[in-house]
DNA sequence: ACTATATTTCGATATATGTCGAACATTCGA
DNA sequence: TCGAATGTTCGACATATATCGAAATATAGT
């Protein structure tokens, strides 16, 4: 059993469930809005260019969600555990970014 | 609290959490596959068109999952309360089919 | 009326998830 | 070296989810 149909049925079931959680979903567009600007979906509108092109910090994309650190921490683990998002520390912070090829299936999934 | 933005999020984050369990994500893939065969993503493959066009049952749906009749229901209650799918008795029968409007916000999310 | 088919509802259960707070880790600057 | 800033890890807890099996419901055919 589990042909290569199912991992890829799975795959993308793992995609949608991080992207199930609305706190979790709000980061990850806030992420696209600010890494890839010309997908820009339902961009959350707050701001766009952050400093470092192309990426947001974790405190960044807690702003505005109400839940403790360590909640967005928890929810940041989980896009990255399913390969929607990367990370990189640079100093004090970490920078997140947008994983592009997983963004491209998902694009490519329903069209 | 609670704006527009926060009402579309939310119904997004529905739609991937009833998309979110494979064997959810087959049965609406399978209803895809025979409701609008010109947007079959990763189609499963089994078969195309069904007798009565453009809808599968339930039973037809459950078929090739491993799970059991009561467990099936569940599910399509799921897709059904998000709205991605629509039901309507037909006999002894459950004709199941896509909801096209919740399918083109699936296609447009990330486009 | 009886039976078979198709599906739902209900109750149980095991596991997963979202969230918090406290404690820990890492890096930068004074 | 100390302290502030930025995150992560861990343990707890309440709620949600996936699944089953048994019983109920609806429809059709004999």
């Amino acid at each position: 059993m589990s042909n290569i149909r199912d991992k890829q049925i799975e795959e993308m079931a793992d995609f949608f469930k991080a992207l199930s959680n609305p706190n979790r979903l709000k980061m990850f567009l806030e992420l696209v809005a600010c890494c890839m600007p010309e997908c820009v979906p339902a961009a959350r509108g707050i701001e766009t260019k952050t400093e470092t092109e192309g990426c947001a910090c974790v405190g960044d994309l807690g702003k505005g969600l109400d839940i403790v650190p360590s909640t967005i921490s928890h929810h940041l683990k989980e896009l990255r555990r399913v390969g929607l998002i990367k990370i990189q520390r640079k100093g004090q912070k970490i920078e997140c970014r947008i994983n592009p090829e997983a963004l491209e299936l998902l694009q490519g999934y329903f069209a």
